[in-house]
Parts: C-alpha cells; structure tokens; sequence
DNA sequence: TGTACATCAGTGAACGCGCGTTCACTGATGTAC
DNA sequence: TGTACATCAGTGAACGCGCGTTCACTGATGTAC
C-alpha cells in the first residue's frame, strides 16, 4: 500500500480532524486512540506510523483545529478593523450557534484544562497560538493586547459556563452578559 | 468497626477533600477511584459505602470544594460592600498564588469542560452554585448580575488561560490584563 | 513493455496494565439481657 | 458488670473491560532493468 505522495498526508489529516472532534466532544482523557482511528476509518495499529504517542496527537490535533476554527473568526473579515471589528468577532464568539457546537467549535473551551496538564509540546503550541491571536486582533482592532487578552478569557469562560449550566435561561444570558460587556466597555 | 454515629461522615469528608484536590490536579476522568481512596487512607472497595458511582463522587467533591473555597474568596469581607468588594474578590482570584495552588483553588478552572459533559446532577449542583454566587456578588457589590456573569466568566477564563500558557511573562500579563480591566471598566 | 523486487501505510492480534464496580469477609463497636 | 449477639464501615481479591502501545504481517504501489 504505497501511495502516491501526498497520500499519508492526507490520511493524517484525516485523524487529526477525527481527532480534534472527538476530544473536543469528550475530552482528551477520555477519549481513545481507537476510537480516533475508528472515527477516521482505520484501525489502531496504523496510529504510530503518524504519532509518536497520544499526546503528539494532541498537539497536532490542536494546532489542527486551531487553524480551522481560526477561519471562522475571520472569514469576511479581511476588510473591517477596528470597533466593527472586534464586534463582530465576539458576536462569533459568545453566540448560542457556538455554544451548541462542540465539536466544530474553538478547542480552548473544551481543552484548556486538559492543555494546562499536558507537556510542553502541546503548552507550547497553545501559547503560540493565543501570542498570534492577540498581536493579529490587536492590530486589527486597534485595542491594547492586554484588552485583547482580558476580553478573550472572558469570551472563552463565558462559553465555558453556558455550556456547564443546565438552566438553558441562565446559558443564554452568560452569553448575552459577556456580549454587552465588550460592547458597552469599549472606550476604556 | 461500627463507629460512633459521626465517623462515618467525617470519613466521608476525608474522601471529598482528597477527591476534590486529585480532580483539580488531575481532570476527574484521568483520576482514578482508587487513587482518590488511597489519598484518604483507604481501599477502594469502601468507596461504594459513600457514593453511587464516581460520578455521584464529582458531584459531592465539586459542591464541597465550592463551598470551601466561597470561605476563601468572602474571607474578610464581611463588612465590604461596593466597589472595595467587588475589587478584591478579583484580586484574590486573578493572582499568580491562585494560578499556581491548583488543587487548593476554585475547581472550575479545573474541571468547567468535565462538568460540562457530565449528567444533570453534577450540572445541576453547579447551575445552583452560580446562581448563588452571582446573586451574592450582585448584591454586595451593586453591579448587575449580568455585569457580575461577564465578570466571572473573565475570571475564570483568565485563570485558565494564565494556566495553560508555557510563557510565565504571558501567563503573568494574562491575570494583570484581567484585573485591569475589570478596575477600568467599574462605571459602566 | 514486462517482470522481479523493494517499499511502507495500514491491519489485526496481542502485550501488560489500570480502570470502575462487586462481593464475601473481618473485626471493632453498640445493644440486649 | 459480664457475655452473647447484631451491625456495618472498611478490606482486599476478583470481575470483565478498554486502555496505550507493539509487532509480525499484508498487499498495493513505485522502481529497476
């Protein structure tokens, strides 16, 4: 079974975003290799021709689905800067569409926890990520990057506890607190 | 060994604190029941006397740790009220000796995503806590309890954040960023 | 063009291990008389 | 006060199971001549 080039490639992309869905669903703890190669339509015995181990998983699982979800926040965006700007993202953010996604939602909600015990390939590769969120939203939005930090975590915690609470009355107004706040805050 | 009528309770409080750190420290899925036993000094074939499942433990250890670490946060503040109020229950929870006691500090930064997935009864305990706490927050310190949810949605992604990061500069900016802001935005 | 060989992505069974849960048992304590 | 009995918190071995990882193997593909 040797393929042309790029074929590996292509199935490895193919478990990283089986991958990113799965532990995005149900954590990376609980959620085994095999069920990753399964969800990717292979068996287990192929997973260490592409990963050194579960957490080299992680990491580029990660990275994977950082990227995409990256897209999102910016897709149509390429012309607005400043106040529009930073609006619009966080009506992306702190929306009820993303609440009720999981799986085809940021990592960080479902991860972070999981990220802050992981070993430094993967810290590494998340504090990458939010160095280049901040200085890309910063410039774009014209607001400090410690804003841009402080108005990221509460957009992530505010996600965060919309989707712990069951009260779906509570959920929904987490997420309009979190949205009003950036709103009316915004000449700090 | 029938003991007095108490024992047994206190025994169960020994496995809940012992639970409730391991959890933080660990995420509850990669904890097991009998590391939990073991850090209270017993086997693991007692556990089944106290609790349903380990589930039924997360829910017990959660509301546990959450009202002992409402001791920590309130501490002192009986007669605060307002602004000095609501400033330093931040202080206190946006600090770096927060981030680095993990198993001695708020157990949602730990486990929002587990909590998350896990069934109505760990859901509903932690929907109820919220609620008080945000009622009581509102009303000591005179903000609105959406400014208060936005706030503590802040918080608590902040000291995520702060956790997960690799950089300790970035980490420490992260919770400096959040504290700030939350002073700076006090009249909106 | 046709054939023999080398490559290696992916298979599937097996490894030791720790998981959550069950259960027959122990032995310290409280109660009854 | 002393003795026989009942209780039940906690023990420790065992249950079936799925985990992360390894490894001998397969077979489709690319290369050499």
């Amino acid at each position: 079974m040797r393929y042309g080039s790029d074929q590996k490639a292509r199935t490895k992309l193919r478990i990283l975003g089986a991958a990113g869905k799965l532990f995005r669903e149900g954590g990376f703890a609980a959620t085994g290799v095999s069920s990753v190669m399964g969800a990717a339509g292979l068996t287990v015995g192929g997973f260490y021709a592409h990963f050194r181990s579960k957490e080299g998983l992680l990491a580029q699982a990660l990275v994977h689905a950082l990227k995409e979800i990256d897209g999102v926040w910016f897709t149509g965006l390429e012309d607005t800067t400043g106040e529009p700007f930073i609006r619009e993202i966080v009506r992306r953010y702190a929306s009820r569409q993303h609440r009720d996604n999981v799986s085809g939602g940021c990592p960080l909600p479902a991860l972070l926890p999981e990220i802050a015990r992981a070993d430094p390939e993967v810290r590494d590769a998340f504090t990458t990520y939010i160095d280049d969120f901040t200085q890309e939203v910063s410039s774009r939005s014209g607001r400090s990057q410690d804003e841009v930090l402080a108005w990221t975590a509460m957009m992530i915690g505010g996600l965060l506890l919309s989707r712990a609470v069951s009260d779906p009355a509570l959920s929904d107004r987490i997420l309009n607190a979190c949205r009003q706040l950036s709103k009316e805050a915004k000449h700090v």
